[in-house]
RNA sequence: GGUCCGUUCGUCUAGCUGGUUAGGACGCCAGGUUUUCAUCCUGGAAAUCAGGGGUUCGAAUCCCCUACGGACUGCCA
């Protein structure tokens, strides 16, 4: 039997969880939902000092709004329960104790000043600090210090560290799905802290831990795990393990939209568009960072977005459900290099799928905004606005700004088109013509038509000239949908209005 | 500095086992539709495949070197 695929988003709730952190999510989900297999949540909370209020909630409320489910984790609970590492302390100790039974870690009494001291000397140097085979020897650990010495210093309370002792040669090779095969020499390696003097495991041990503990069969996370891979490698090892060590697969970085670098907080908010699927507002300084789902995005555009930012199906195919990424999602088609965020794409995708909704929902999204805007209107008329002005936008929120002339007549003018189409005179006619359209039986599309032909041609008056100020009137400046559409559907009433009051206005200021 | 990873139009990318006019999408430009604007449709510009060496009849595709970019280099994850 073919062993059951089960894949973990591991975060840690040090903060707002970024895109890069979803797609990470994301890609997880999508291998898992595609093999059959199992996707779990675990909280990596090992570092008390960065615990932040409210990351947890947004962590899983960010994740539900994308539709990324999990069969395992904090709030579903399962087989491994706990899923919170902090809650898991105790399992811990037990591997470090092993390894350094098997002599594979030791005790390190170097105090965090001590270190700092030896890295800042370093660094005068121009070198770098290392924690190695070469170094070790000469500090305070249970591999210079007599066994005796190593105890009595354990039993006063001296705070502690266990560190892995990384072998003085060899190498590691990790093999990478999407990397192919990486190998590093042990001396590149260092000695690090497993286990730390507040009895609480590194990411490292922990994670390694977890992951056999919990059957996990494939590690998918960003590249910026890639150099502490080989630890890990080294870790199942050490540990006896190494027949349950996962398939590791490291993700392409995403990339700020200008210049080089990783995607920060920062460039989100100095470029225009959000970094965070959901507003986050820092507890500690109150600041705030704009999110996907406040800024209007739908979700599954949002998610469609993410997984081409570095995936794609090798067909030409774009707009993609969730369903038909799962159906599609392979690792082999993901790729190496790190991609660059794109606001304007994320935008198209949304419009992609706004386009898609239904009449009904459009207007169900748009009806609360019209009450912010103190507009009372029904939901038959406001679909009907719905059907003349969906395509033109990308938002619901863009609706107000392309149909708010369907809900109150224009209190300015556009000048420009005054200045070009206005003449001496035009202004009785278009009253005349306003006067018709008030008697007009019936009153249609059809009918409301040739009424304005008809006008046109008995007053040997410009075509363009009327329709675009007859636009002016309606709407304010030469924007919206078809004129015929937009006067039939304000009224016979509300459409002379308009024409009416223009007509006074500009000709008090002409 | 060291280690590792990466490098195809401005951007996201296709191009899996060497032979294509290097394809698509976003954006941009032009034309058409709309007597408006937007949408939409059509077309266009846009990558000497980072550079240089090889291997080969033939390389974006394989190998090497260089450059550039990134990640990591914490008792953070």
């Amino acid at each position: 039997m073919k062993q059951e695929i089960r894949v973990r988003f591991a975060p840690s709730p040090t903060g707002p969880l970024h895109i890069g952190g979803v797609r990470t999510a994301l890609y997880n989900y999508l291998f898992a939902r595609k093999n059959g297999g199992k996707m779990i949540l675990r909280i990596e909370d090992t570092d008390q000092t960065r615990f932040v209020p409210g990351a947890e909630e947004y962590i899983i409320e960010s994740l539900k709004w994308c539709g990324i489910q999990f069969d395992e984790g904090i709030e579903q609970g399962g087989p491994h329960t706990p899923y919170r590492q902090s809650e898991r302390k105790e399992l811990y100790r037990r591997y470090a104790d092993d390894l350094i039974a098997k002599t594979y870690a030791y005790f390190a009494f170097d105090t965090p000043e001590e270190l700092d001291a030896l890295r800042k000397e370093a660094e005068s140097k121009k070198s770098t600090f290392v924690y190695n085979a070469e170094s070790r020897r000469k500090l305070r650990n249970s591999l210079t210090l007599s066994a005796e010495e190593t105890t009595r210093l354990i039993q006063s309370g001296t705070p502690y560290v266990i560190r892995i002792r990384i072998p003085e040669e060899g190498q590691i090779v990790v093999s990478d799905l999407i990397r192919g095969t990486v190998t590093v020499d042990c001396v590149q390696l260092d000695d690090k802290v497993l286990f730390k003097a507040d009895g609480l495991p590194t990411y490292h041990l922990a994670n390694v831990v977890d992951d056999y503990l919990m059957g996990i069969t494939h590690v998918i996370r960003g590249e910026e795990w890639l150099p502490s891979a080989p630890l890990h490698v080294l870790l199942y090892r050490c540990l006896g393990i190494e027949d349950h060590m996962p398939q590791f697969a490291h993700l392409p970085l995403l990339l700020k939209p200008d210049g080089n670098g990783k995607l920060s907080k920062r460039d989100g908010d100095r470029l225009g568009f959000p970094v965070f699927p959901l507003r986050w507002t820092d507890p500690q300084s109150g600041e705030q960072s704009s999110g996907y789902r406040e800024s209007g995005y739908f979700p599954d555009a949002f998610i469609n977005m993410l997984a081409f930012l570095g995936w794609n199906p090798g067909t030409e195919q774009e707009i993609f459900s969730m369903e038909e990424l799962i159906q599609a999602f392979s690792l082999d088609r993901v790729g190496k290099s790190g991609s660059k965020f794109d606001p304007e794409k994320a935008r198209w995708f949304n419009h992609q799928y706004l386009i898609q909704r239904s009449d009904d929902d459009i207007t169900g999204l748009w009806m609360p905004v019209l009450k912010e805007y103190n507009i009372d209107a029904s939901g038959s008329y406001t679909k009907d606005v719905v059907k003349l002005i969906r395509e033109r936008v990308s938002f619901i929120h863009e609706l107000w700004e392309q149909g708010w002339f369907f809900f109150k007549a224009p209190e300015e003018y556009d000048a420009e088109v005054i200045r070009k189409r206005w003449t001496d005179g035009i202004g009785t006619q278009l009253e005349d013509l306003a006067e018709k359209i008030l008697v007009l039986e019936p009153f249609n599309r059809e009918s409301l038509e040739s009424c304005i032909k008809d006008s046109i041609a008995s007053g040997g008056l410009n075509n363009g000239q009327v329709m675009n100020l007859l636009r002016l009137c309606m709407v304010g400046s030469s924007k919206g949908p078809d004129l015929i559409s937009m006067m039939t559907l304000l009224g016979r009433e509300e459409a002379t209005a308009r024409i009416r009051r223009a007509v006074q206005k500009i000709s008090r200021q002409t």
